[in-house]
DNA sequence: CTGAAAGCGCTTACAG
DNA sequence: CTGAAAGCGCTTACAG
């Protein structure tokens, strides 16, 4: 009595057992099968037998047991997610989108972190599959990569949905993040400043991203006439650690980089570390672009411009068209938007100096 | 043949379909329920019969399933993690410490985030729980505190652990991380530097760790004969936001604070912002210290000193109680340590200014 | 449009 | 120490 939600719970919770899929028949008078027809929303049930069948359900409360469908169905209703990244805000950002998603279609949301370089890892994605008889799974960069993975889904017939930075699979299997023309975006910024001398901060070569960021930028300064020249480039590891590293070399180059673009905040956020250690002002003697809009870009001093990908929004989709494919819902798949990444100017980059 | 992982894992799927514990009864020449006994570890089944039946279990990769165990036993192999916790860091490290220890108990992981505010939170709760029949549920703090949410699970006999920073409930259901101890290490390294005039940038009164954190820092300055002057202390809401607002009021104080600390990094990270808007250097002219040693506390300048929990560890001491209560193995329960905060001294803390 | 029977792959008393 | 029967709560062909 104290509050309508606590009342409503032990209603629902009255008869101490939970109804089931035969009380329901019973009271409707009517096979299981037929209730098992509304709950499946077969088309194949005269409209006043749905209706009476509904309002028991409703009445009790009843909601059929997931497990005992999933025996039945041989599949459950989790989505599985598959990551293999090492940034919180992603894996937390990317788990809010899809489970955005799965709430209103009654799924649960499992995940299973992983190294790429595990021997174990197929193994361990064949039994996370198996096992949980998943009705899906998504996967992050870059195990969204790995093909090995992909042929495991396939074997299992599980229905997948890849997040990557380019089109790697059938358009109903993809959510695609573009990132290259992030990075272009990066590039124009950049140049239309007025910088000529830009140095790369590189991503690791196993990351389909960070190729595609590279040659994103590398478009994107060859629309102003611009090209990155190769002493101007450090091959990082997407962590602080290399960034800082990475800054050094560059900021020792004579004559010296004007503007760094690295491929992830991470980096950039190091290339802070040796612009300070050099004694070098930011933007004023150097500017500095990252990638991924982390939440530190805007606590850094000074703000750091960063390229933003919307991640939350990326998952949504990603899970949107999981459940619209298994649905085979074609119209629903054909209607999910696609994915773009925009540059966020902040004050980290400004104009060459002179 | 291309690699052992992957041979292997096709022999397991050889027979294009899964063994079932039928097949291994036939195998074995025994029923099914002995075979159930196996798998349930009965030490009612003779030696010779188990090894018999095991290595044929191993022969055939067999392994049963978990729906219909499931179902038959009304109770599923996910642990369910419920949190509301607005840091990422802690979210992702708090699921793999939780993922390091059911993996080898067989358990998934299922997650949860919620909001306490939402008036559906209990709703959802029960849903969770009853839906999934889940094994048993860690929650995070805050929500770990909400005694509307715990009657709920104790309702449905869902096990649970709750991670908070005080004893909230019986031993076997709490990992209890003792706030108030960091913060009295950070208050003793304050006076030890000799500051004395020290502000406090509070957390939200609906935290339990704002309490604690609070309470923990009072009595460390007590133990130097430092008090804090309720002047010197402004209400944050564990935001950075927050953090930038109430540093910047409790610099305007006149005498200004030599020390700020700042119950959570986000606002300590704020206080920066603060400091620098004031043209006070760190820590030349202001201490500042913060709680949950982020890796923004690393990567900032100068290095902020914060308080560490070792959150990776209380998860998986968390995961290992509710599997160790499921078993009824008291043993393993009562070895399970206690944790503790520590501070983590970097360059944001120094001696008074003279 | 609707139902009786069998089955999904396990476990649980109950006997023996 | 071991087994035959019933049951967990659903769905799936197959008829009608």
């Amino acid at each position: 009595m104290s509050e309508s939600g606590g009342s409503e719970r032990r209603a629902a919770n009255g008869g101490r057992r939970r109804a089931t899929i035969n009380d329901i028949a019973r009271m409707a008078g009517v096979s299981k099968k037929t209730v098992s027809r509304v709950i499946n929303q077969s088309p194949f049930v005269k409209v006043e037998t749905r209706d009476a069948i509904n309002a028991i359900i409703k009445e009790l409360g009843y909601r059929p047991d997931p497990t005992a469908r999933g025996l039945a169905l041989r599949r459950s209703f989790l989505v599985g997610l598959i990551y293999n990244q090492p940034n919180p805000q992603y894996v937390v950002q990317s788990q809010q989108g899809i489970l955005s998603a799965t709430r209103a279609a009654g799924l649960e949301l499992v995940v299973h972190p992983c190294h790429r370089a595990d021997p174990d890892l197929l193994d361990q994605v064949q039994n996370f599959v198996e096992q949980l008889k998943l009705f899906g799974v998504i996967l992050t960069p870059s195990v969204s990569e790995d093909e090995t993975v992909i042929d495991i889904l396939r074997e299992y017939e599980c229905p997948y949905v890849r997040v990557a930075s380019v089109q790697l699979d059938e358009p109903e299997r993809m959510i695609v993040t573009h990132d290259s023309l992030g990075a272009a975006e990066a590039a124009r910024h950049l140049t239309s400043l007025g910088h000529e001398r830009v140095a790369l901060i590189s991503g690791p070569r196993t990351f389909r991203s960070a190729h595609e960021r590279r040659q994103g930028f590398e478009a994107g300064l060859g629309e102003a006439g611009a090209r990155l020249d190769p002493d101007y480039v450090a091959e990082g590891a997407y962590t602080y650690d290399s960034g800082v590293e990475c800054a050094r070399r560059l900021l020792a180059l004579s004559p010296r980089p004007t503007a760094i673009f690295a491929l992830n905040d991470e980096m950039a956020i190091g290339a802070y570390t040796a612009a300070r250690e050099a004694g070098l002002s930011v933007p004023g003697d150097l500017s500095i672009v990252g990638f991924d809009d982390s939440p530190m870009a805007e606590r850094l001093w000074p703000q750091l411009s960063s390229v933003r990908l919307p991640i939350r929004d990326m998952y949504r989709l990603a899970a949107d068209k999981l459940i619209a494919v298994a649905r085979g819902d074609k119209d629903a798949v054909a209607a999910i938007p696609a994915v773009r990444p925009s540059l966020v100017e902040r004050a980290s980059s400004g104009p060459l100096p002179r």
